[in-house]
RNA sequence: GCGCCUGUGGCGGAAUUGGUAGACGCGCUAGACUUAGGAUCUAGUUUCUCCCGAAGUGCAGGUUCGAGUCCUGUCAGGCGCACCA
């Protein structure tokens, strides 16, 4: 009888085996190189994991055993994302506490994880949603807090520093990054009380309480921060999001928008993911420039606005100024005459709401009656009020030069505004030339057209656009018009959320001052609340709860009913937003559980900073930039030993499910056969929409297990929901009912979830494993398809056949190799360990199986390959590798053994190959050995075998080595 | 609109620095062993052609002795940002 590959029962022998060894359990170890490996922690939502949770799992265990084989002391953790909106969500529905569901979730979550046979250290699980965890999350904010950042050194420094400037200078000419900027003396400074002083500092801190215009949506009654809208509704559930001003915790991330953008230049991440960053953080030099306005068209200017560009060169051609309608200069240049109308623009503006804004692009605007004076030509023109101008960016005015803007020349063509061109060539008479091209002209128009300062006039004809820009801005810095300016796209980040299931900020409210709890009080623990809706007069979940004050004497949490605004003050009502818990995780694994810090100073030393960092691009703009946020202010404090937090990224593709749909008669339910409906597609809709004799029919979900390829089980689904079960269906002429099939992304509600615990249970954790490497490049999406899943089990079991005989007996001696059984082994290291260096596992796959039906043909018995070959395979798959490394006589786990090195000798096989003949030459490609003299090669090509059969009878008349290892011989026949 | 990425058989996808295109798997075809096979094994499988042979990596050019790979243009698909001045 033939040993069979009883996966079941391997698998579970090693995953018991490894829990009582602790294989995989770490500590800091100076003696041996570090290497920190780290998956994005997941949600552990109710649905469990799903295929594609794991496919990074696997790449990075497979890079973690890789590396440990190597003889690094490798960090491969694994924890919680736990705070989250569902398990809110459902505890409003139900009432179950959302930290019960979650943590039964949780549990689920580790028993299919363990299945799958990961190098985890469960000894370092985090979950943010534990104090022991949040205590550092609280922690870190306060001392974001307790910072402000200096733009001089472009670093965090305490705010004390600031404070006690203030009191020497005042404001000063400390160039700090704010909210608004501010000047003040120091008299006025130590004038001030707590509360305003309070106040002016909220201007600088890190972490602040602002008055700002908030994403807020009002279906699930919070705040968002922007890369949780999309295209203007909700990332979760697709809700409406309006602005709205409102007073909030805030980050002041744009402070460290120039750090981020340089660091992109140390760190190996993706091109792609790196542009998103870019973007997203969007840099772009300019000026600002004072312009003077008068509310009429005569006498002295009444003030001055300041507009933002990255035009300078254009100052010649400007022809209106434009503000944001939610500017505050609006009101200050508005005239009586005006007023009515700029009042009801500005009630129209508020009246529509982000996406509205988003998509329609007409032209609207008003005219406010005043007029701002241009600095450089000392023409007026008219300033008005336009949504196209926004609030957050510059400085939410603008000069407007329709010849060389398109938004600008819309604007001028509906109000029948001046086009002034001034690029030589350019036609404007249809649309705006805004290429960064091209020689100026019209600048100035015409002699005295270009105001005289300290005897100097600004010309700029005849220059190159790129010369302009710069002689412009040297133009206004020099005489004080405005000044050089860079602005980043970037905004901070709302920090506070409405809800119930999110870190406590630990802050209580002292006569209306937010004051942080004392550091030894930390953490400040979630109350428990009956309800987790925000109470009846609006106020967050939080406010549900009856012990929720600080008692400053005693320190400690008390009854509300205790606030006397003297000893006791009411605590702060907001939660933090999910990417508190998950900015700086990383650091926390080093030293989880650490009480007295974040992490160890000898830990943080040892671990550094994460090697190679494994999850979804879709993060690019969220977690991946407060990460690098978060870490880069730990690193000013010290705490963070590296600028960057991860050093290499790998964004795994989504994996995506088949969904499919049926198609429901309106208003019967009657289901059609897809192949039966008639399709038409829809302008309007952008989408097709299907008929069934004049009946249009709506598609509906079908779960994906009652369907075998594109067929539909009918018995199947009238037992799946009440929906189905007395449905009629209308079968085709086959008497099959035909589903419509569509990739898209892997989601409970779309009912196209695949259970990674079914191919387990069928096929084993090993074969899982392989063909999920084995699926495609680990960086592409890709649809689940179970079609090439035996392959890969076929090939495990005759790996397994390799070390047994007919009668279950193993079948390896010590026997010496051949210079074939080498070769196949040599072949496959060198080619594996290429790969695994490269993450393209897909590509090793195949070299293993290769291998594996050479050797078994070759009928190798040797231990001194099927030894390495199993070293090989163990990052793979470690269960198989750990059974036959078991029987091999090994008495450690195969996760020590040596990674084996691959040797070329065995690998050249001829010195000369592909002898192709060309106009009377023959060319040669040659095998080059290490440092192989030029010479030399030319004998070795002369005097190969293979070139015998092209040169004999001819005469060699020149050979010409190519750098590289081609070598040309030209020939005369004999 | 701006930026980034990708185009190779029926399918997923391979092809060191430019060097025999289509590895490996799936699917398909034929055969073997079988009562049977959706088990296993063997052979074949880019296209055209009776064969010899020729063409062939989205399309059109270019560089090169030689291009899937480099350059230019173009088309198609995907992703990101988007009245960002």
């Amino acid at each position: 009888m033939a040993k069979e590959y009883n996966f079941r029962e391997i698998e579970k022998k090693w995953h018991q085996r490894w829990v009582e060894q602790q294989t995989y359990h770490v500590t800091e170890d100076q003696n041996r190189k570090k290497f920190y490996v780290l998956n994005m922690f997941p949600y552990p939502s109710g649905a469990g994991l799903h295929v594609g949770h794991p496919l990074g799992y696997i790449a990075s265990d497979i890079y973690a055993r890789y590396k440990r084989l190597q003889g690094f002391n490798v960090l491969n953790p694994m924890g919680y994302d736990a705070y989250g909106l569902p398990a809110e969500q459902y505890a409003i529905k139900t009432g179950q506490h959302p930290e019960k569901t979650t943590f039964a979730n949780i549990e689920r979550y580790r028993e299919q994880l363990d299945k799958i046979g990961f190098s985890f250290d469960w000894d370092r699980e985090v979950r943010t949603c534990t104090p022991i965890y949040y205590k550092w999350t609280q922690w870190a904010f306060q001392k974001m807090f307790m910072s402000f950042f200096c733009n001089k050194t472009q670093k965090a420094m305490p705010i004390e520093v600031l404070t006690e400037h203030f009191e020497k200078e005042g404001t000063g000419d400390w160039d700090v990054a704010c909210t608004e900027e501010m000047s003040f003396t120091a008299e006025e400074w130590n004038s001030w009380d707590e509360k305003k002083r309070s106040d002016v500092l909220m201007n600088y801190r890190l972490a602040f309480m602002g008055e700002t215009m908030v994403n807020w949506c009002p279906a699930l009654g919070t705040v968002l921060a922007n890369d949780e809208v999309v295209n203007g509704v909700s990332e979760r559930g697709g809700y409406p999001v309006e602005q709205k001003k409102m007073r909030q915790w805030c980050l002041r991330v744009s402070a460290y928008s120039q750090r981020l953008l340089d660091g992109l230049e140390t760190i190996e991440w993706s091109e792609s993911i790196k542009e998103t960053q870019k973007n997203w953080i969007g840099r772009s030099e300019g000026a600002e420039i004072k312009i003077p306005y008068m509310l009429s068209a005569e006498g002295e200017p009444e003030g001055a606005f300041t507009i933002f560009t990255t035009r300078a060169d254009t100052m010649f051609g400007v022809t209106f100024f434009v503000l944001a309608p939610e500017s505050e200069l609006v009101d200050k240049v508005t005239t009586p005459e005006q007023r009515a109308a700029v009042d009801e623009y500005i009630k129209y503006v508020k009246s529509r709401t982000e996406r509205e804004r988003m998509i329609d692009h007409t032209v609207t605007g008003v005219f406010c009656g005043a007029y701002g004076i241009n600095p450089i030509t000392g023409e007026k023109c008219p300033i008005y009020v336009a949504e196209y101008v926004l609030a957050g960016y510059g400085t939410g005015a603008i000069m407007a030069v329709p010849a060389h803007d398109s938004r600008d020349y819309a604007f001028a063509k509906h109000f029948n505004l001046p086009i002034i061109p001034l690029v030589e060539g350019a036609d404007v008479s249809e649309e705006s030339y805004d290429a960064k091209e091209g020689i100026v002209m019209n600048s100035p128009r015409t002699e005295g057209g270009s105001v005289n300062y300290d005897g100097e006039s600004l010309n700029l004809n005849g220059k190159t656009i790129k010369e302009a820009i710069a002689e412009t801005k040297r133009f206004v810095k020099a005489h004080n018009l405005g000044r050089v300016k860079v602005n980043y796209r970037l905004r901070d980040a709302i920090f506070s959320r409405q809800r119930y299931w999110g870190e406590p900020f630990p802050v209580y409210y002292k006569n209306g001052i937010p004051t942080m709890v004392p550091e030894e009080c930390l953490p400040i623990e979630l109350p428990q609340v009956d309800k987790f809706l925000p109470t009846e007069t609006g106020e967050p979940p939080l406010g549900n709860a009856t012990k929720w004050a600080w008692d400053e004497k005693n320190k400690k949490i008390v009854e509300n009913s205790l606030i006397d605004q003297k000893n006791v003050f009411p605590i702060e009502l907001y939660t933090m937003p999910g990417f508190a818990g998950s900015s700086a995780y990383y650091l926390r694994y080093m030293d989880p559980h650490n009480n007295e810090a974040l992490v160890s100073d000898k830990a943080a030393s040892y671990w550094q900073n994460v090697d190679l960092y494994v999850g979804g691009s879709e993060h690019a703009t969220g977690h991946l930039i407060y990460s690098r946020f978060w870490n880069k202010f730990l690193f000013d404090l010290g705490v963070s030993k590296k600028d960057e937090p991860f050093q290499k990224l790998i964004n795994q593709g989504m994996i995506q499910g088949w969904s499919s749909f049926v198609y429901r008669l309106r208003n019967t339910n009657k289901f059609v056969s897809f192949d039966l409906l008639e399709e038409q597609y829809d302008d309007a809709k952008k989408k097709n929409i299907y008929y069934y004799q004049g009946t249009e029919a709506d598609p509906v979900y079908a779960d994906i297990s009652m369907v075998s390829g594109n067929v539909l089980n009918v018995e199947k689904i009238r037992e799946w929901t009440a929906e189905f079960r007395d449905a009629e269906f209308i079968l085709n002429a086959n008497g099959q009912y035909i589903v419509n099939q569509a990739i898209e992304k892997m989601s409970k509600s779309k009912y196209n979830v695949v259970n990674p615990d079914d191919i387990c249970e069928n096929y084993g954790a090993d074969t899982l494993r392989l063909y999920e490497m084995f699926l495609g490049p680990i960086e592409q999406s890709k649809p689940w398809d179970v079609a090439g899943i035996d392959g890969c089990f076929r090939f495990l079991k005759k790996f397994w056949m390799l070390f047994w005989d007919k009668d279950g007996q193993l079948q390896v001696d010590d026997s010496e190799p051949t210079a074939e059984n080498m070769k196949s082994l040599h072949k496959l290291i060198k080619k594996v360990s290429a790969d695994i260096e490269e993450f393209s596992y897909n590509t090793s796959i195949p070299a293993f199986m290769v291998a594996t039906t050479e050797l078994t043909s070759q009928k190798c018995r040797s231990r001194k390959v099927l030894e390495p070959m199993i070293v090989t395979l163990a990052p793979f798959c470690p269960h198989i590798a750990e059974e036959l490394w078991e029987a091999l006589g090994h008495s450690t786990t195969v996760c020590d053994a040596p990674w084996p090195k691959w040797d070329d000798k065995y690998l050249v096989e001829s010195m000369v190959k592909m002898p192709v003949q060309f106009n009377g030459k023959v060319r040669f490609t040659i095998d080059l050995a290490a440092d192989m003299p030029k010479d030399e090669i030319e004998k070795a090509a002369l005097s190969a075998p293979e070139a015998a059969k092209y040169l004999e009878g001819q005469q060699v008349v020149k050979t010409v080595v190519v750098p590289g290892r081609i070598i040309n011989i030209v020939i005369r026949p004999a």
